[in-house]
DNA sequence: CTCTGTGAACATCTTCACAGCT
DNA sequence: AGCTGTGAAGATGTTCACAGAG
């Protein structure tokens, strides 16, 4: 299969929100341009990116809804029982353990760490904090597919240093500075200070088209 | 000035981190090369990011650490005391509220707002929740330069559209969902739901180079 | 000789436009 | 006729490579 830009499979994600939404609605199909509208691109743009990985429209119709819903759950991997840990039990790290949007989309939030003891014993939201001291030992029993990292930026790079020799091979990084992994690793960061940052570039200089 | 991309702000800000970083270990010249190796990069790309607005490096010594960080920080907007609200002030909210980060970057957080009234009043990291009954009004008194929402996706269009109609136009916004909004408005998203999908499909299709 | 600044080459992403299926 | 699927054109972003400043 062809690379397929971050960018479309970002876009996918969209498209199939909307689809959810569309289901909901019970309409049977959906133009292009209607996907379109809804997600702030083109047309051309959804064909596209739908293009790359088959045909699923009819012509002169549109796409089934439901049907596509289903292929791009397929193509994301959505439904699959992802197991996910966190790293960090403080603020973030507790408010995106109570995410209801995690389970809402299949993902399994199955352990919580943090290396505070004021903290580790804690229950949120049916998960206890784990000690840090157990992570290696632990993240063998538990196996799980992703980490959220929310450390702090000092933790950061060894946490994801454990986290790889563990196996695992995509993380999403909400601590404040980049990391090193090797190539067969997947990292996303979300930064915040950095989001607001943009914002006032934009306000700056006028990013109005 | 051109136009720059997004992408080139996003980096601007990265180098910015990395200047601190270097400042506080005295160093008081940074070469494109070690910039592109702390941020992931390349020094070409370092170099074409930092001459779209102007010349800040001497040939062949490399950048003055403190000068080109004041600089970004000009470019950059940082430390102009940019006021913020955030509205909702349910688990992410909160945990927002009380990221010092925000604090550290030159952002004050100016008030935050919920419409449930069992918040309403609560204090969080010295600000007090406030209602939304009064919220045109207190958008007045504040005039904040930066709205984050983090309501349920439902309430979200709701929102902006009250946020936007306050003259507000920068929005950083957390909710499942997207927007609508006037075209000299600049929204960004962050959803994790969305991130973490980028990621299974990263698993699933290898996106290793 | 080192390392920046930058046009030009290259690569990637988006939009156009239309052939072809329903 | 309506709308998809897709090569080709166009726009945007990245890398190369080198002239020139220090």
């Amino acid at each position: 299969m062809k690379r397929i830009a971050e960018s479309s499979v970002r876009r996918l994600a969209l498209y199939l929100r909307f689809l959810e939404d569309f289901t909901k609605r019970n309409t049977p199909t959906v133009s292009s341009e209607e996907l379109a509208n809804a997600s702030g691109t083109t047309s051309a743009q959804v064909r596209k990116d739908l293009s790359f990985f088959g045909s699923f429209g009819k012509r002169g119709l549109g796409y089934p809804v439901a049907e596509l819903a289903t292929q791009l759950r397929e193509i994301l991997g959505i439904g699959r029982d992802w197991r996910v840990v966190i790293v960090g039990a403080g603020k973030i790290g507790a408010a995106l353990a109570q995410y209801r949007g995690f389970r809402q989309h299949g993902f399994m939030l199955v352990a919580v760490f943090d290396n505070d003891p004021t903290r580790v014993g804690k229950r949120i939201d049916g998960v206890t904090v784990r000690d840090m001291t157990h992570f290696d030992r632990d993240l063998k029993t538990l196996k799980p597919h992703i980490a959220i990292v929310t450390t702090p930026a000092e933790a950061a790079q060894g946490v994801v240093d454990r986290i790889t020799k563990a196996g695992i091979r995509a993380i999403l990084n909400f601590a404040p500075t980049g990391v090193q992994v090797k190539p067969d690793v997947t990292v996303r960061n979300v930064n915040m200070a950095l989001e607001l940052e943009v914002l006032t570039y934009a306000l700056l200089h006028g990013d109005d088209a």
